[in-house]
DNA sequence: TCTGGGGTCCTAGGACCC
DNA sequence: TCTGGGGTCCTAGGACCC
């Protein structure tokens, strides 16, 4: 058996943990550069709030009565941290799936109907974030229970074929875990329009369709499991930073300082893991959402002649990407950095063509390493990371990271 | 004026091997 | 007129997730 725990409107939970005056109060969150909205409260759900809307075409009536904030990912990330060690109390076999998700193994466990009671007074009371509790025999049926949850008093728990017939007869087949936007038009054309009429068709038509995923995901709403709990210890594949600057731009000294920003990222998130790349992608891109100006995106891949983390050995094959597919004259969005083919740090294996030996340290990696731990983000930078940082995000709304910074914490009179 | 970021897995097709 | 068979590896693109 699994459940999947899933904190409720999870941003805006975190936004009114803090700022309980707007508790009952419609809420969003907007992604970076005040964007989209990606998280509501149930009451700004209420108002029509659409998820994924940009926020500057939300009616500005309704904008008026809906308090915003920016993201605030050093808030979500330390919050999701509490909730997910508490989580890991309850059964020794946990997957941190996202953010605000975890899959917990049950396997063995008996009045799951309780014990999924205990978890989300546990976590309340412990976070002050409120969760949904889904419980069945598999994955894709645990998100399922989850999602029927929230619509309950936030646990369903499918234990019985029984129970799971009636839960899958009306779940639209759009919900299911793992059918996006494409198969969800598709479907409907053959008649399938449930997780019932999904699951009632002959195993190899899916196969057809919907490939070897589909395949698992039959399985799967038949209640039994074949997408097993992931491993915490696992390796990312890649690492990536890329954001769209708070304006747009043609200029190339602006591009590289971003360049070598997003670059110095990576190469930390790469120490972080202990992972060294052998592959470094750069990515330009021009604003899509304004079809009447010339677009323009290219990338290149750059083979590293010895995998590495070092921040010098980054940036300087980053810039040089950057340059090999920069054109003036068109206004830039964003650029990417993406680091592939990770291997373990321990691991790496010496170039005979190159002149690296091996013998010399990361020695400025590892000091700023050090220093901007203690000392906070951005205490030591690279110079060609500019000064100005004309490339960051608008935030216009941002609240205060109040658990992770001491100048920040709450006063409490 | 203003439209996110960071991941995963699978398949097809091309280049290459003997 | 007629031009093999059985592989591997890599990449791009498309689907999905939160």
């Amino acid at each position: 058996m699994f459940a999947l725990v899933d904190c409720n409107n999870f941003y805006a939970s975190c936004e009114r943990l803090f700022q309980p005056e707007f508790r009952g109060k419609p809420v969003v969150v907007l992604s970076n550069n005040d964007g989209c909205v990606i998280a509501r409260s149930q009451e700004a759900k209420d108002l029509g709030v659409h998820m994924g809307t940009p926020w500057h075409l939300v009616d500005a009536a309704i904008r008026d009565q809906v308090k915003a904030f920016s993201s605030n990912y050093t808030l979500y990330a330390d919050m999701s941290a509490r909730v997910m060690n508490n989580l890991a109390r309850f059964t020794p076999n946990v997957e941190i799936y996202s953010i605000d998700e975890c899959f917990l193994s049950l396997t063995g466990f008996s009045n799951l109907e309780s014990y999924g009671n205990q978890m989300r007074q546990q976590i309340i009371r412990n976070t002050g974030i409120p969760v949904s509790v889904g419980v069945a025999p598999s994955k894709t049926l645990a998100k399922l229970a989850n999602r029927m949850a929230k619509n309950f008093n936030g646990l369903c728990v499918l234990e019985t074929p029984e129970k799971i017939d009636l839960a899958v007869k009306d779940f639209k087949v759009e919900e299911i875990w793992g059918i996006g936007r494409q198969y969800a038009k598709k479907l409907p054309s053959f008649g399938i329009l449930t997780a019932h009429d999904l699951r009632s068709q002959p195993l190899e038509w899916v196969q057809e369709k919907l490939t070897i995923q589909g395949v698992r995901m039959w399985y799967e709403l038949h209640g039994k499991s074949c997408i097993q709990l992931a491993s915490m210890t696992e390796r990312k594949q890649g690492i990536r930073s890329s954001r769209s600057f708070g304006k747009l731009t043609g200029d190339y000294t602006f591009l590289e300082e971003a360049t070598v920003a997003y670059c110095t990222r990576v190469s930390e998130k790469l120490r972080k893991d202990k992972s060294c790349a052998t592959l470094l992608s750069i990515r330009l891109l021009t604003n899509i959402h304004r079809p009447e100006t010339t677009q323009y995106t290219n990338s290149v891949a750059i083979t590293l002649p010895h995998p590495t983390n070092n921040i010098l050995e980054l940036v300087k094959h980053a810039v040089r990407g950057l340059k090999s597919i920069f054109k003036p004259s068109y206004l830039y969005l964003k650029v990417e950095v993406y680091a592939t083919g990770l291997i373990p740090e321990r691991e790496v294996q010496l170039n005979l063509f190159s002149n690296y030996d091996g013998k010399r340290k990361n020695e400025v990696s590892e000091l700023m390493d050090r220093l901007n731990n203690y000392y906070g983000k951005g205490t030591l930078i690279l110079a060609a990371e500019g000064f100005e940082k004309k490339w960051s995000m608008r935030r216009n709304f941002l609240s205060p990271p109040y658990t992770t910074e001491w100048d920040a914490i709450l006063r409490v009179r």
